[in-house]
DNA sequence: GCTCCTTGTGTAATCGATTGCAGTGAAGTT
DNA sequence: AACTTCACTGCAATCGATTACACAAGGAGC
């Protein structure tokens, strides 16, 4: 398919085809006549170097690769788009694979794109431990870098937000609005997002002294769907807490839908928050409080990670960098004092 | 990074590389007892073949590349989910890139996959014009399949869905529940979908003796922000219609939104209809009547053209296939039939 | 005038897998 | 017994770009 070649430019430049690649890639001394007319070749026969060939040669490929859980999962996908953009400033390409919450298919990607000689891996993986094994393989080969989530017992960089931190703003924020009880809508614990965000929703609970019954914890996934299921039942059981708490907004949409079906009013009768602060949050019935992370920011370190984790190479294996960026609290409509603000105006 | 290569395998079986090779791939006449030892050194070294030297020397890679408009957009997003599980069947992986709806960086995205040798490309090309060079170019080097969209003045394979046909059901449905007047929000006309769509609403419009209004034709992008902004610019002229047909569901999602902030009843007031049927369309307040597309048949016909594409190959180059699947109407809240079918409960 | 650089260029090896061609036995034919 | 056929297997070329090494020519320095 790769019709014109080094070797036809060099034919028809007079020249070597060594003396073609020096030119074209920059290096190595060539004279200005020779350069103008290699350049006058290449141009002409519309010459664009093989990607595969260059690969095969050296080991770079100006090209990252990136698997997430879901690409389904707007956050996922705005997560995509800021990496991408920070990527084209360095001149990388992505290629994006989609794991399907699946270990078994992320270790397939994760293979896949190593063995195709990306020069990094940004990975958000999908289960909190059986990522594992897959996770540190690959990052044994090349620079990996995991980002919104980790997976335990690895060694490699991550850049993220503090869940811990995030959820105390939350809470504080609920207290304020008056609530005293709280419910806990998440995924099973098996990824560290839900985990730590959990985490973090008792211990602050614990510290303002809201009570968290345990019938009122739900882990299931991050759908609307389980969102909408765990609502039902806590409505159904009949004892209503004063805050419902989401690991993410698809979680939190879900409540607030099957809030609406029930006819119980956000934030008057309960107080709804999501996690991530997707676009959709803000066009739910109530708009959501939410959790904003800083995606641009969040991207821009992992590729900076990923830069210094290719530039040390073999050298020097230092202790994985961990960076938590701190997210902001998003105010909208789910909670008392968030709507109690908007009704002043 | 690539440690184990078929000369290490090779050197433990005793035997040469191309027996190795033979092996491994299956092709070639190999004595059982080579065979064994081959395939039990190639284990025991943990080998796996290296795709980018398989790549240069063949020119196949398993791997088909996806280019699609935004993928924010969740119906690229669930495309893109139904053409990699299509793939998955195939033994193929899937190489995905966002091309910002910008025809620039569609048309690198587009010679990037083709240099790096994907066996075919899907496209859902951004412009109906502007795509239009990259597309064809790149459909001259490789198997080409253009998906939902497509861009005038191509001659490649294409798959989606007969808008005109929608958009009659949709005119037709709304018309049932009362309609007599219609206004249309769309994105530029300078794609495909919009056109048709708009094309195919206007005809039936007309056909059905139902009046549009010139001014009540907003063309803006496909985002649920145009979709606020026109639906207020609607309500602010003090004119409405009966129905407000919008051309993509993320519109229709400002839309209904605008109409909450402005105390306009949906259906009663104005009904409203978007397409595509994105998860999202079901949340909204009130859900949305939209046309479904059926992508998993569209994934599913597109490599099937692929495929075919690839065994052709040079050989003979017919015209090219244009199937237009058909798309289901789905009612739901935000139109007057729908709405009354739902009270009957 | 004779070394010693420097600059510019070409030759050929290299990356790893695949495959056309040729060679070696062994089995089958007449 | 001589000859063909066929199953295996290895050698070496190939895909396209890069680069270590060699070499040539010209200039500087003594």
């Amino acid at each position: 398919m790769q019709r014109v070649t080094i070797a036809q430019v060099s034919e028809r430049a007079g020249v070597s085809t060594a003396t073609v690649s020096r030119v074209l890639s920059g290096k190595g001394p060539v004279s200005a006549a020779v350069e103008r007319r290699v350049r006058r070749a290449a141009e002409e026969l519309g010459y664009q170097v093989n990607p595969i060939a260059r690969a095969l040669r050296n080991s770079r490929t100006d090209t990252v690769g990136m698997v997430v859980p879901s690409i389904s999962n707007p956050f996922f996908t705005s997560l995509v788009e800021s990496v991408e953009h920070v990527l084209e400033r360095e001149g990388k390409e992505l290629f994006l694979s989609d794991a399907r919450s699946d270990p078994a298919i992320e270790a397939r990607r994760l293979s896949s794109l190593a063995a195709r000689n990306v020069d990094g891996i940004i990975v958000s993986p999908s289960h909190g431990t059986e990522s594992g094994p897959a996770v540190q393989e690959t990052a044994d080969r090349l620079p990996l870098v995991q980002l919104d989530r980790f997976v335990g017992g690895t060694n490699t960089d991550w850049v993220g937000v503090d869940d811990v931190a995030a959820m105390r703003m939350v809470m504080d924020h609920l207290h304020e609005g008056g609530a005293r009880s709280a419910a806990f809508i998440g995924s099973l614990l098996t990824n560290s997002s839900t985990e730590q965000r959990f985490a973090g929703f008792r211990r602050r609970a614990e510290e303002l002294g809201m009570s968290v019954h345990p019938d009122q914890v739900f882990l299931g996934d991050y759908s609307v769907d389980w969102g909408e299921a765990a609502a039902a039942r806590l409505v159904d059981a009949g004892n209503l807490p004063d805050a419902i708490v989401c690991a993410d907004d698809l979680i939190a949409l879900g409540v607030t839908r099957a809030c609406r079906a029930y006819g119980i009013a956000v934030p008057d009768q309960v107080q709804v928050t999501g996690y991530d602060n997707i676009e959709f949050s803000r066009l739910g019935e109530p708009a959501l409080t939410t959790v904003d992370q800083p995606r641009d920011r969040i991207a821009e370190e992992a590729v900076r990670l990923l830069a210094a984790a290719s530039r040390a190479a073999d050298t020097d294996r230092g202790p994985s960098a961990r960076i938590a960026l701190v997210p902001t609290l998003v105010v909208r409509d789910s909670t008392r004092a968030g709507a109690a603000r908007r009704a002043q105006h």
